[in-house]
Order: C-alpha cells, then sequence, then structure tokens
DNA sequence: CGGGGGTTTGAGTGAGCTCAACTATCGTGG
DNA sequence: CCACGATAGTTGAGCTCACTCAAACCCCCG
C-alpha cells in the first residue's frame, strides 16, 4: 500500500463527506495512531470496555455485534476499507457493543480524545465527523426496517445490494460482482436469520437466477431484480457524498502500478 | 410552559451532554426557528422531503419510521419532551424517512443551516450535537438487536424499560408509572410485531405480573423481573449524560407553581 | 345512542426455527 | 502427496412462534 501515511485514507473520506481544507487534512494525518495486523474473528473492541480509541479499517473487513440474552448475536453493522469502525468511542465512556475483525484486516487506532481535541480545534473536521456519524445513524435505521419488516428473501437481498454498492464505492470491487467476506453464519447474525435459512435464502436468490455464488464471491446476476425483491433504494446510503472516493482510490492503485 | 424561551429546552440538553458556556447557551436560545403545533398523526418530516429543519420536540411524542415495499412501516425510534427530533436533516440532503407526532405536540423547528453555522463556529457545540447523534446511534443499534434477536415477550418487556427510563429523564414520570403515548399498532410498528400479537404480549406479562395496564398508563409492578425478560441494560442510553435534565425540569416546575 | 377507533379473543396457517446428518473445502503435518 | 481434522455449507423432517383473518367488545365522543 505505498509510503502514504495511515490515515491518509480517512483525511480523503472526511473530505469527500464535507470538504477540508489543507490545513485539515494534514491535521488528521498527524493524528497520533498505533496501526494493527489483525487476524481474523479478532476482537478489536469489547462491549464494555473503556472507550480510549476510534479506529480506522485501512484494509480488511469488520463487523460491530451485540450480544442478547439468549446468547445469539446481532451484527449491528458491517465495516470495510476506509470506514471509521468506531467514532462513538471517541466520546461515549464505554464501547455498547464489541467490533470484531471479520477477515485478516488492517486497523488504526487512534485516541479518542486527539480526535475530540482535533474537532474542537477544526470545526470542519467537527462536521465531517458528525456527517460520518449521522449516515452511520440512516444505515442503523435502514437496518431496523430490514430486520423488522422485510421476510428472510427480501432481507437477504438487500444487504447483498448493500455490499455491492458499498464495495464498488470503497473500490473493492464492482457491485456487479464481490467478495462477501463473512460465513452464512455470520450473514445470519446480520440478518436476524439462522445460517440453517439464509443458506435455503441464498440457494433460492440464486435459483430465481438473481445471483451465482462462487465460494463466497457472489455475482448479481440481475441487479434490477435483486433491487426490487431485496426493497432496496440507495438513498440510505447517501453515496454521492462521496462519489470521488472510489475514482480517487482507483487512480492510485493506477498510479502505484507504474 | 411559562416565558422561558423555546430553545431553552435544547441549551440545557446540550448543555448536559457536554459542558457549555453561557455563550454558547445563549446563541443556541438565539437560533432561528419557527413554532408549531401539531396534532396527533400530522407529519412533521416525509421521507424523501428535502431537508430543511431540525425539530426540537417541546412536549407530546413523536416517532421517526419508514415504510417497506410490502405497505408496512417499521418505527425505528420514539421521541419525547427535549429531544432533537431529526438532527440528520441538518447535514444531509433528504430525508431517509418520516417523522410523526404520535400525541398532540409543539414542536420548533430550526433551519438546518443555522445549525450548522453554529456548529461551525461553536466547537462545544458542535460537539455535544455530535454526541447527541452518537447517542441516537446506540440505541438504534439496540433496537436492531431486539427487533432481530429478541422474541416477542423479551422485545416487549425491553422497550417498555426504555420507555419507563427515557421519561424519567425527561421529567415526564416516574420509572415505575408512566403513559404510554401509542396504539398497540404502533407499538407493534416499532417491535416488528402485529398489533394482535403486541396484544397478547401484553396480556402475558401482565398475567405474569411484571406489568399492570389500565388505558395507556404501564405500572411496572415487577422492574427487575421486567428488566431480566426484557434483557435490558441501560447503558446504551448513556443516561448518566444527562441526568441532570429531570431534577431542573422538576425544580423548575417546582418554581413554576409559587 | 350510534359510529369509529382501538382492544381483545379465537381458529387456522405458515415462515423460519431446531435438530441432525451429510458433504465440501482447505490447511496442516506425517 | 495423501490423510486427517476442522470449519463451513447443504439438505431433510418436524415443530413453534408469530401471522392472518375474522369476529366481538369497549369506550369515548359527538
Amino acid at each position: 500500500m505505498s509510503e502514504q501515511p495511515a490515515l491518509e485514507m480517512l483525511a480523503q473520506r472526511l473530505d469527500a463527506l464535507s470538504p477540508l481544507d489543507e490545513a485539515d487534512k494534514a491535521a488528521i494525518v498527524a493524528l497520533p495512531h498505533t496501526l494493527r495486523v489483525m487476524k481474523a474473528h479478532e476482537y478489536i473492541v469489547r462491549e464494555g470496555d473503556k472507550a480510549e480509541n476510534s479506529c480506522l479499517l485501512r484494509s480488511g473487513f469488520a463487523s460491530r455485534h451485540k450480544i442478547v440474552a439468549n446468547g445469539s448475536r446481532q451484527i449491528v453493522s458491517v465495516h470495510m476499507m476506509g470506514d471509521m469502525v468506531n467514532l462513538q468511542n471517541s466520546l461515549l465512556k464505554t464501547a455498547d457493543h464489541s467490533v470484531q475483525a471479520l477477515t485478516d484486516a488492517e486497523v488504526a487506532f487512534i485516541p479518542g480524545k486527539a480526535i475530540v481535541a482535533l474537532a474542537a480545534a477544526r470545526p470542519a473536521i467537527a462536521i465531517a465527523m458528525w456527517l460520518d456519524t449521522l449516515i452511520d445513524g440512516a444505515v442503523f435505521r435502514e437496518w431496523i426496517a430490514n430486520v423488522g419488516r422485510r421476510d428472510a428473501k427480501a432481507r437477504t437481498a438487500h444487504v447483498l445490494c448493500e455490499f455491492a454498492l458499498r464495495q464498488e464505492r470503497a473500490g473493492l470491487a464492482t457491485r456487479n460482482k464481490y467478495d462477501l467476506p463473512m460465513t452464512q453464519e455470520q450473514l445470519g447474525d446480520a440478518l436476524g436469520l439462522t445460517s440453517v435459512h439464509v443458506n435455503r435464502t441464498l440457494k433460492a436468490l440464486e435459483e430465481a437466477r438473481l445471483i451465482a455464488r462462487d465460494k463466497r464471491t457472489v455475482t448479481i446476476a440481475d441487479w434490477e431484480a435483486l433491487r426490487k425483491v431485496g426493497d432496496f433504494d440507495p438513498s440510505y446510503l447517501f453515496l454521492e457524498l462521496s462519489e470521488e472516493i472510489a475514482a480517487t482510490r482507483a487512480a492510485a492503485e493506477l498510479y502505484a502500478q507504474h
């Protein structure tokens, strides 16, 4: 990943959400942080932990989840390259949920205090981070509706569409073909279904020729049809606010190859 | 409601979340706004609307909801006196969900632009509003887990506990007895259940002597037992951050009577 | 005292669950 | 290079929680 400073990615993301000047970006890149390479399944934050760091996901995938009384798990969000996984840790004192690596991942831990101090000193950064949090909230709302009111087929199709667009935005794949970085068990935990039922549902979507699967690579065979059964309208992702991220990243990659 | 300026309540809330100085509070109270009295069922914001205002709920109750393809509704949050109902409208351009009055309500509409300008000018306010948004998100996460992984009984008990503590914080009731300002149909929309099943579930909770009901007044007969079946742990509400709100409000009421 | 919204109850159905077995894939060490 | 074990995916059979449909019932308000 070149000589790029670790937090360049964060500066880009926030800049895309809400324009920052060069000094703002420099201040973000200069934020104190420690880089860690995590293995799949490793915990990045545990529920109940004292909240000290916020985490930028530099590569790989991570999920946030809660455990309920009967022992089952609910994944409340899935994150990928470029996402700030737990900005809430900057201002809230204890973690209300766990964050776990879904795949091997590179994570930059940034002290919450440094983030708050930066936000206090630089309004544009405060607003960009607030906006990131607002979009986070919009996705949560959609997920509440997803698990609360859609049946298994629609629910599954919906997140398949969401992942497609988010991976495309992150510059990781196209909207028509991407790696689903989670087991059916984990997918079930995200959808509020059992792994057995996820399996049958995916099979049904495949038999209906909406998707194709190979290992964990998902091909969306009929985007329009999948969008329809999944009742998917991407506006809650506010992609237009960060459209240039994928483009920037693609350009950087091209440049790196030469 | 006395001669208090309409936005005093907002200044108090934000100050409780993250300390503000007098100039900050004065600036909040001076924010441009229009007051409206809404009837129950009236829409405050409609999904898809151009987002122009954020709304402070001065009295009454409101809910936010999404409609899914099959026509059913999912309530994603319930709000009460003192809540900012849709801060996201300050920074996001279109509303991704609707806001509706559950009861008659007084609402202060504040232009999103004014809020952003204030946040940009006054870091302490930006951070307080960001924090409010973060707590909003924590509640959304809990609701995802609630509808995704808890059965009807636990799910219902859980929100009954949540409403108790939130109404207590707002100074509207005690945690042992409060008005549930919604029909069983609406409760079902919040829980991802049908109204029929909500009815049976409430009845079961009543027969188990965990709650008692009279019209829409809920009495929690056995808090500890209800908390347990509802798998309720209030930490996600971050009540300690705004403990003084209820106290302040109670004191103000006392003062007003004399 | 009639109408309308909300609540309650019953009866039957079905989507998604549980339990259990079997298969496929893949990394590891002999 | 193969055998093994572990992890993940697939399939079947039966069950149950919550749904649907439908009919009372209740209560408030005009």
